[in-house]
DNA sequence: TTGAAAGCGTTACCAG
DNA sequence: CTGGTAACGCTTTCAA
């Protein structure tokens, strides 16, 4: 009694010396059990503490009640209010979430997604990183029937649902705003151009310098990759022409913080030399001086969303379906360069 | 061929027409088999991809690989910094890892710890919500033999190994390194008086303060709840005091950030008025500014020595261990008032 | 060298 | 109303 970790329908059954499949229907309150029969079962298992063992379940059922969250890094503010959002979601559906980080490496994400199948998760989330180009190991997916649901960096739309968020909109409007308020010559630091997201919000970008008749620069566009470092070189980069951009539109969190360092190395003055403009979240772009303008994510509700979209996929939904989140722009301290500024 | 989700010893051994225990055992590469038995049937195995279903295994061993991660919120820094710590150690002896959020909250907590324990993780690893005072849900984890092993806000621990921080030791330095650069009246931000990490920092401040023969003033300590609002608050009536401090320890990051914002509301300077260390990882603290002075934790190997102690554990290893993680004191523009600084 | 059968914990179907 | 049995996929005796 002491050495058994847990407890079964068997101990129960032979304790009360009625069949296991008596107390396993007792359980479940099935109708063709005796009342008092079925109040001293659940009574002893009561008192046993008594746990189905899940791993019969799953044997029976294939279904663990499991799903796996693939994303680039967990540490992001980003990516981690996704993920809570998603783990709430699966949480009130009685689903567990596995969480791993491909950490941009486009090997690791091929592994854990094996990992993913070989544990058999029911269904997988998925944000691919930023080296991933080649998508055979999301398509093998398919074949095996096992639902994925993208979120933010997507690919293979017409294969799966995702969820991703206004990105050509957002940049548009950014840009707009910069143009709105005194800035001349815009900049965009995005990051590696085969990413859907980078395409797009450059594609809003330039849209709008279009719009507005204004001349497209090469030398205006830096994207290589989403990080801190090549937000801080690229910007350095970008300052240093002989005929700078006045403003800088950073497509990505540490992008836009890693051209605030630049800027101030410089010792240019943010938002009368170079305006700002980052895609972050609330706390971080409120922090830093001045206060960044930046285009706010609903991060929590992309992770809820997806999620949604995963367990319908789950539960048979054929529909390929692609949602968008809108983001908006909080106007902050980093941007507006007119001396009078309009009310706020 | 088609509609079977996976393959199995059975499919194996009927398609080579032998039975499921000798492909179970030529797959294991027992060597009873012949040689070309066990290469027929590790070819075929290889070709269609064969899995060993983990339910099964799981089942018969009553062991999934999997460990259990409950945190106050996934989305800080410090914590997801830790997770990507035990994630990665995990990963590497094949555990997969389940995370879950408490949100501080301890109900939620105490449900959450359920679940784990009906997944029949063969582990958990935990850092208790603020709210939590009381222990038993924790208690009735040893009565279950199910390993557990603490981090940073830990409780129980002649039951539990844990992994802390250097947490008095880091609060004396920085409390006299704050002594030591001008500033003569330390004011210190803390959480619920409960928690541990609370208890020791503070006591590390107390330390200080009377080796140096201070007096020590109940108006100077606020500990109330660890949150941004409440170091916001907290700072406010700490200088709004007849006679307020000149610096203040925060206890946290988003007590430290709060504080900032009070401390800049009130148009006071940093650190000239007041000044201000904080515990914070690297990224944000070079962000804000003054790039702000901090203590900071080895976080990612907080996650892996924790992870690696739950690993011993569960391996049946009985020891109970306390790990500390020291801590260091990075100083940047945000605690220093003399006028000349010596060279950093 | 291989096969048969029991067992892990559960559900579901078929008999009584 | 209740019991027996097969089945889920695998490992592990025991037999041959």
């Amino acid at each position: 009694m002491n050495k058994k970790k847990h407890i079964s329908l068997k101990d129960i059954a032979s304790e009360l010396g009625v069949s296991i499949s008596t107390v396993s229907r007792a359980l479940k309150n099935s109708p063709e059990i005796s009342a008092e029969m079925k109040e001293k079962v659940k009574q002893l298992a009561r008192k046993w503490n008594y746990r189905p063992n899940p791993f019969a379940m799953s044997l029976l059922k294939n279904s663990p009640r499991m799903i796996g969250i693939i994303v680039p890094d967990i540490v992001t503010h980003f990516f981690s209010s996704i993920i809570s959002g998603i783990n709430d979601l699966a949480r009130k559906n009685n689903y567990s979430v596995i969480i791993s980080s491909s950490y941009e490496q486009y090997e690791l994400e091929k592994h854990i997604i094996e990992d993913f199948v070989n544990i058999r998760v029911e269904g997988i989330l998925a944000c691919i990183s930023q080296e991933t180009t080649d998508y055979s190991h999301f398509e093998a997916l398919s074949y095996q029937n096992i639902p994925l649901v993208f979120f933010d960096r997507v690919c293979l739309t017409d294969k799966f649902s995702c969820v991703v968020s206004d990105n050509a909109h957002s940049s548009q409007n950014a840009t707009e705003h910069l143009l709105n308020t005194g800035s001349k010559r815009v900049a965009f630091l995005g990051g590696a151009n085969h990413l859907e997201i980078v395409k797009q919000r450059k594609h809003g970008y330039l849209q709008t310098l279009r719009k507005r008749k204004i001349p497209i620069e090469r030398e205006l566009v830096f994207c290589k990759r989403i990080g801190y470092d090549e937000g801080y070189q690229g910007s350095l980069k970008l300052l240093s022409q002989p005929y700078p951009p006045d403003a800088i539109l950073a497509m990505n969190d540490s992008l836009a913080f890693g051209a605030m360092r630049a800027i101030k190395e410089l010792n240019m003055k943010i938002p009368d030399d170079v305006a700002l403009i980052g895609y972050t979240d609330e706390a971080h772009s409120n922090y830093v001086e001045p206060a960044l303008t930046s285009v706010t994510h609903q991060t929590y509700k992309m992770g809820t969303e997806a999620c949604n979209l995963l367990l319908k996929t789950i539960r048979g939904e054929k529909n390929i379906v692609k949602k968008v989140i809108p983001t908006s722009l909080i106007v902050r301290n980093s941007s507006d360069k007119r001396p009078e500024k309009p009310k706020r």
